[in-house]
DNA sequence: TAATTTTGTGTCAAAATAACACAATTAAAT
DNA sequence: ATTTAATTGTGTTATTTTGACACAAAATTA
């Protein structure tokens, strides 16, 4: 057997890429880690992740591992962050550079490595292989920060969402409480979002994106699967979704979403 | 001659830390580039930088590169971003992490490399080696997101600084006009600024660190060498410091600097 | 059937923001 | 030396935004 030796005159150190997974479960942030089951750390969680190839960006590297190893589509996958402790690795010199990937909850699968892998609310996470404790808490201080310049939440949430659960989640990533009326008042206020017209009773009398919205809401609402632990549609809460072509004009005009 | 060689069982991109050098002179925003005088990009301006040793940290090698190549002290200085595209360096795959780093400005001297080196006013930057101009960008919207975080300003001015000074300098990164007056109130607001005692004939009347900042403040005033060239303190400007220990206090309350 | 939870909705006081001008001082120009 | 131009410090008011606060109707749960 052949084994293929790269060589090169100063050493080089490898190049992983990490997801640090976010979901939401309508009430709690929810991670998403995989058991390992090879050295180092074999048992330990981690986050899904994987060396980079020669021949892709780091971006391609971290999309495809989320790929690979949890079939998810993440909504919004951005930097976070290059970890270079010398030792954060036994085997050999590594880096990484870990990325921020927000999905809506689904399903997992075992993945192809057949670790296990699952969804952890934030106060059940154990303690985690490599840095990746560390990992995590710069994750949540970039998570806070970014609520304040993207619709991020969105990202997290159905397409179609109750004012209760935007709230929800707001509150859960910035670890404060709202008054709910106040919370509706300043989400309305931006003008980004669209009133769904709720298929039995509702009357909303918005004037825009109706139809649109309208014509696969019901899809939508048979797929509320794993949602339903939490919510519990008391009344009948209206629906809501993004609007993001008109968000991304308001952005323009140097609009920000100001908490 | 022993030529040592590393091998790996898979290819391993080499590392480097690019430092986006950012100063004020009193009027705009400066970055330092440095003109390169080796293949490739043999006399393009570019970022300092340069290979990581495989016993260090990204971190310490940019303020290593940073210290060799200007033999600056930065203030600040923080991870902007990973960039790996595959082809952005002919010699071989070669991956950056480049920092955002701010310091008081500062005369250059020629480095190590004896390569030329130069502030420039951002609008005067010509298009630059590898992915620096891309990198610039990035660097440029990151330091206009971190301002409503952190109290980056300061670590661009000098110790002493007049309100139109930093008013200037909030305009020159946001790109925005601000009332003079409402903006002196709104940094008065914050309470993190002492008003410095003028050695000639400004009464002001804080009721704390006056001694502390008095003690030094005309050395301070001695070297204001390279400011000169913008800072024409007509009448008698009132000269401010940034009192860090307080705002590291607020910081704790949730508070934010809010513009 | 009763008890509990969730939903939608409006007012008002307090605080923050944004618009606005001028006289005094110093630097620069002549 | 004199004039001109630029820079400095300072306060009020109208508008906007924020934050506090309660209850009745509907749905779920017991």
């Amino acid at each position: 057997m052949e084994e293929k030796q790269y060589t090169y005159k100063y050493p080089h150190p490898a190049v992983t890429a990490d997801n640090v997974i976010f979901s939401f479960d309508g009430k709690d942030l929810n991670i998403l880690l995989i058991k390992r089951n090879i050295e180092p750390f074999k048992g330990a969680w981690a986050f899904p992740g994987g060396f980079m190839n020669i021949d892709e960006t780091i971006e391609q590297c971290a999309k495809r591992e989320l790929q690979e190893e949890t079939n998810f589509k993440a909504e919004r996958m951005e930097q976070l962050m290059c970890f270079s402790s010398v030792y954060r690795d036994p085997r050999e010199r590594v880096i990484t550079i870990a990325f921020l990937a927000l999905v809506k909850k689904q399903e997992v699968q075992a993945g192809d490595d057949a670790a296990q892998a699952k969804w952890f609310k934030l106060k059940d996470v154990p303690a985690l292989a490599f840095d990746h404790d560390y990992i995590l808490r710069v994750a949540l201080q970039k998570l806070k920060e970014r609520i304040y310049f993207e619709p991020i939440c969105f990202d997290l949430l159905d397409k179609e969402f109750t004012m209760t659960e935007l709230q929800t989640l707001y509150e859960a990533i910035l670890g404060v409480h709202f008054d709910r009326r106040n919370f509706f008042k300043k989400m309305l206020s931006w003008g980004i979002l669209n009133k769904v017209k709720d298929e039995f009773n509702n009357t909303s009398n918005l004037d825009e994106s109706f139809a649109i919205d309208f014509s696969n809401s019901y899809i939508n609402t048979n797929n509320t699967d794993l949602k339903q632990q939490h919510r519990k549609r008391h009344g009948n809460a209206f629906l809501y979704t993004f609007n993001r072509e008109h968000y991304e004009e308001k952005k323009q005009d140097n609009f920000r979403l100001e908490f």
